[in-house]
DNA sequence: AAAATGACGGTGT
DNA sequence: TACACCGCCATTT
């Protein structure tokens, strides 16, 4: 395994739980660089891990649905995502719902 | 090695 | 919502 920038993308997209979405910023950050949402959405376009990358859960930064060369396009991406059971606001998915987390924010274990 | 490419992100009209 | 522009970055040719 190559710690090349792509491959640490495959393996966080990887890692995208079902009924969950990430960003390609999200993804670009996790892989090492935030700014590198560009070259993370050219990397899914290969794919070369698919179906074992679920590029189709990465959605854009406002959880717009952008790209994918599956068949379908993105009307089948949007349905394949409704069917893992994500909430779509219009043409959006729902971020605040659906949008994954890796580390959950610091608890208040003493609040008050 | 340099140029071209694109499934982004953000701002403006 | 649509369209145009620009900045940014890794991969590919």
């Amino acid at each position: 395994m190559l710690a090349t920038f792509k491959n640490r993308v495959y393996q966080v997209v990887a890692q995208i739980p079902k009924g969950k979405v990430a960003t390609y910023g999200q993804i670009a950050k996790l892989a090492g660089n935030k700014k590198a949402a560009r070259a993370v959405g050219a990397l899914m376009k290969n794919n070369p891990y698919a179906p074992k990358v679920a590029c189709h859960r990465v959605v854009g930064f406002d959880g717009r649905l952008t790209g994918y060369s599956g068949q379908g396009g993105i009307t089948k991406k949007k349905q394949w995502l409704i069917s893992e059971g994500v909430i779509f606001k219009k043409e959006k998915v729902d971020l605040e719902k659906c949008l994954w987390r890796q580390k959950y924010n610091k608890i208040k274990t003493n609040n008050f």
